[in-house]
DNA sequence: CCAAAAACATGATTTTTATCATGTTTTAAA
DNA sequence: TTTAAAACATGATAAAAATCATGTTTTTGG
């Protein structure tokens, strides 16, 4: 189950933000660094329990999702290799705010707090990035809640096809969508009904713009989503 | 219009982030700062502008908001006193993504992005502050995110007017919110038409819970506003 | 391989929310 | 102060979205 050579140079290979970091701390990181394989559906962590250090992904994929006062989980970000994750918790000194799921099999590092903390108190380039890491985030956040707040689903909808297409890509035919997620998966994404997602769906499908086979969704009208989505950025 | 002794102090006085910083790098700043007062209504800066530095607000209140694809407006933060704002987009060596507004005759600093940018390098504990800042403002976001998402616009106005409650507090009077808001940025703070969000303002009046008297709003039952808004936190 | 559970799909209905329309009140500028 | 514009208010209507109901298909564990 831990294996260290597994991502012995994971923070190469991928442009995770450690690649900032001096070659002493990257060093002193990968030698410290704990890598585990999480299967489908382990939970990473928990909201509401506290963070012992942030997460690197070496290979997979993760969703991070509230839980919404009903119960209802709303997924707000989705990660990929290179990604970090549990660092938004622990700058804070919080307890995780959110919970982190593998969505397929996956090979995470485990970076324990207090190296993480002391690298970033030496290395003012990786504080650097950690902020620039943060205001993405921010700024992501924000983008989201104000579509929430002011676009139809069915905009939003098309919106989330093309993030999940930006964020993990398509498979080698170059139209599959590169990760399975249930419809309810993707409702929790939009923010909406399951059924309505599932209809929506059905929709795109009907105007031709995607294909639907099981959890594999193919893009057939990219240009068509785009409009859609009716971005202006 | 430029005054240097107006918030020679401010930094000390307000509990901003940059009192956290070696007392050096605070006198630097000290010197280095321009101070302003803003009329209500004058925009600090513009979505879709460059920024020059970062803003601390000496003594007033400050939106920040986002246009919409449709042009409606989004108001994603309220500022007040000793809070910091403009340093998300340059911290991501992007434009503005966001509009500050002054909602009242608000005096201000403003310190230049190189003597910013340069102190942050010099001093970790700063730096530090920035991540735990940047961290709780991306808390804030994504749970106001999974609201706008799963929430009646009912509950949403009701923490609305407990987060105004929680940012300017009240009035001498105990129960009278400390600003002066539109209906239409109310609604913009919730996320709803503005027909709608005076139509619940209405009702909570019809139950007690607020007394209205032009843009004043005296909050009468806290406690029920508390449980209209549903809160499990 | 089979059975049970979970996920998917779709129609019908209800609820929520936005929009439209119209009148009143407040605010601000001449 | 007066007057036009903006903000506020509220009813009526339309649109959007959630929920409920029911059947089908796909997954998954034994």
């Amino acid at each position: 189950m831990n294996d260290h050579s597994t991502c012995q140079s994971c923070s190469q290979r991928f442009n995770s933000v450690f690649c900032k970091a001096k070659e002493e701390y990257v060093n002193q990181i990968n030698e410290q660094k704990i890598c585990n394989v999480y299967k489908r559906g382990q939970i990473l962590f928990n909201e509401g329990s506290y963070p012992f250090g942030v997460y690197c992904i070496n290979d997979g994929k993760v969703k991070l999702s509230h839980q919404g006062d009903d119960g209802k989980e709303q997924i707000i970000r989705l990660l990929k290799a290179g990604d970090v994750l549990g660092y938004r918790a622990l700058l804070s000194g919080d307890r995780y705010s959110a919970s982190a799921v593998a969505l397929e099999d996956t090979q995470i590092c485990f970076i324990p707090k207090d190296l993480f903390v002391s690298v970033l108190k030496l290395d003012p380039g990786l504080a650097f990035e950690m902020m620039k890491l943060l205001s993405d985030e921010l700024h992501r956040a924000e983008i989201k809640l104000t579509h929430l707040a002011q676009k139809p689903i069915r905009e939003r909808l098309a919106e989330t096809l093309l993030f999940i297409k930006e964020t993990y890509g398509f498979e080698e035919d170059g139209i599959t969508l590169n990760v399975r997620l249930s419809r309810e998966e993707i409702a929790n994404l939009v923010g909406t009904a399951t059924e309505s997602a599932i209809r929506l769906l059905s929709e795109f499908k009907k105007d031709g713009m995607v294909e639907l086979d099981g959890k594999k969704i193919k893009i057939m009208k990219p240009k068509e989503l785009i409009r859609a989505a009716n971005l202006q950025d």
